[in-house]
RNA sequence: GGUCCCAUCGUCUAGCGGCCCAGGACACUGGCCUCUCACGCCAGAGACACGGGUUCGAUUCCCGUUGGGACUACCA
């Protein structure tokens, strides 16, 4: 059996968004499922959009992803001499002719068509006036005008196609540079690519396609088409969905697995299974197990994949990822074994890196802010003896750990004093933390180490005093 | 308008004629756990778009209707 060969061609004219990054996705398994290969290619034939910050960003986000690529990145604009030689080819045999009608004119004739109910094609007036090439001239392609080409999708199944519906598409714009229906093709049959797996909204222009790849005598990839991912308000995803580009769900928090994971689970299912490794989705993907129908991309159901792959990291390998985020909120830098411990109280909590890191202040700062509502609440005098019993013991304590704290604070809250653990519990926590909500008393006492609790309960101890 | 595609809980989906008065997951609701918040556990509510066929039997097959989407460029 042949070695599969499968493409990821975007167009450099924005970031990696998140359909483009499923598509990669799953030409990447599908490559690696079957241990064959996974070209890049840039398709920058649209020279007036394409930008070198979009190719950059392409890269930036197929790194973060995972998706290495076995060849290329190979760049359409480097091979305009490779499209001329096949061009010529057509020439010559005659599926293909000069026209030089101008988009001016072509437009009005459309316009006309459409006000008379006739289909807006072109309507082959230069196909047999054998011109040869100048300036303001395209070439076109010839298109038989009768027959069906039939479309044997891997996911959809058969589609047929009349050919008399298809029109003499351009092939070569004016300015020389060759047009993406026709680059496609070239570059898919001099990489040698196998299986073409992209978006369904490509549908409408393979049976195109599939005339060129007959007109050159080339054989057929397997071509497989996958049902696009929809905003909430089920039209085509675009920038007023939100967030679309990859690179902004790193920047929001999000870890590169549970992106993944999310990704692949739109369109694609093995079983009920709903958590994957990189290797059981190598291991089980297939295009068999794709839908038919188009997925709605959900927020939601990604934050509790990622807040799942958050709870199974080791917590020293969120250190180095957390960081940038812990920069930008300027908190002071502590050491990463600190860190890590903070990160650890944290884990089961927060669905993203972002909420980590807002999380963690209280670990990081020297002094903690009091919410006011908080403090008014349980930084009060009644409270003051259960801190000056609470202080010595600690002070005095000589192995300052979990275990320990909590016995001790047991003991002195429930045993001595009769009171409910959580009666002293929150105003501790307000003390230590500034608020109400947190990790773990004991958890914290542990990692914020003797001298911070003690400094943080004296102080509170002042702010009762002086109400 | 034309061509093409699609149709199971709010969302992602399992289902490939009887195992389904439809299973899982997110979100939601209630409970348990508990020093707060989470995590975890248990329970609950929630869908086969509609109408015809085919069949002993349709969520599953066929047709139509409706609804949604894509394409219809000298964009990719």
């Amino acid at each position: 059996m042949e070695t599969v060969i499968t493409r990821f061609p975007p167009s450099p004219t924005g970031s990696l968004h998140i359909g483009g990054a499923r598509t990669a996705l799953f030409n990447w398994l599908f490559a690696r499922h079957h241990g064959g290969k996974f070209v890049l290619r840039i398709e920058d034939t649209d020279v007036a959009r394409s930008t070198e910050e979009s190719t950059r960003g392409i890269f930036d986000g197929m790194e973060w992803l995972g998706l290495e690529w076995d060849e290329g990145p190979y760049y359409q604009t480097q091979r305009l001499d490779i499209y001329k030689e096949y061009l010529q080819k057509l020439l010559d045999m005659g599926h293909a002719y000069y026209c030089d009608c101008s988009p001016d004119e072509l437009d009005a004739r459309r316009k006309e068509a459409m006000a008379e109910g006739r289909k807006p094609k072109y309507d082959g007036r230069c196909r047999d006036r054998g011109l040869g090439p100048g300036p303001n001239r395209v070439i076109r392609f010839r298109c038989p005008d009768s027959g069906t080409t039939v479309l044997n999708d891997l996911i959809k199944g058969p589609i047929f196609f009349d050919n008399a519906e298809l029109d003499d598409l351009v092939l070569q714009r004016s300015d020389g540079i060759p047009t993406y229906n026709f680059v496609v093709v070239i570059d898919d049959v001099t990489m040698n690519i196998t299986h073409v797996i992209r978006g369904d909204d490509h549908v409408n222009n393979t049976p195109r396609q599939i005339l060129i790849y007959q007109a050159l005598g080339a054989p057929l990839p397997q071509f497989g088409h996958v049902p696009m991912i929809l905003g909430q308000d089920k039209a085509k995803l675009s920038k007023r969905h939100g967030a679309t580009s990859v690179m902004a769900y790193k920047a929001m928090g999000f870890l590169p697995e549970a992106l993944v994971n999310g990704l692949v689970r739109l369109g694609w299912a093995h079983g009920d299974q709903e958590i994957f490794s990189r290797e059981e989705l190598i291991q089980y993907f297939s295009l068999e197990n794709i839908g038919k129908s188009p997925s709605v991309f959900n927020l939601e159901k990604l934050l509790w994949l990622n807040a799942h792959y958050i709870k199974e990291s080791e917590p020293h390998t969120l250190v180095p990822l957390l960081k940038p985020f812990l920069e930008k909120r300027g908190y002071p830098a502590k050491p990463d074994g600190y860190v890590g411990e903070a990160v650890r109280t944290l884990q089961t909590r927060v669905h993203t890196l972002e909420e980590m890191a807002d999380g963690m202040k209280f670990f990081l700062v020297d002094d903690v802010e009091y919410d006011p509502a908080a403090a008014k609440k349980f930084l009060t005098p009644t409270m003051q003896e259960a801190f000056d019993r609470l202080i010595p013991v600690f002070e005095s304590m000589e192995v300052f750990n979990e275990e320990n704290l909590e016995k001790a604070f047991h003991q002195i809250v429930v045993t001595e004093m009769g009171l409910k653990l959580g009666k002293v519990a929150q105003p501790v926590r307000v003390a230590l933390t500034g608020g109400t909500v947190s990790p773990g008393l004991f958890e914290i006492i542990g990692v914020l180490g003797k001298e911070t609790v003690l400094k943080r309960l004296k102080r509170a101890l002042e702010h009762m005093k002086s109400q």
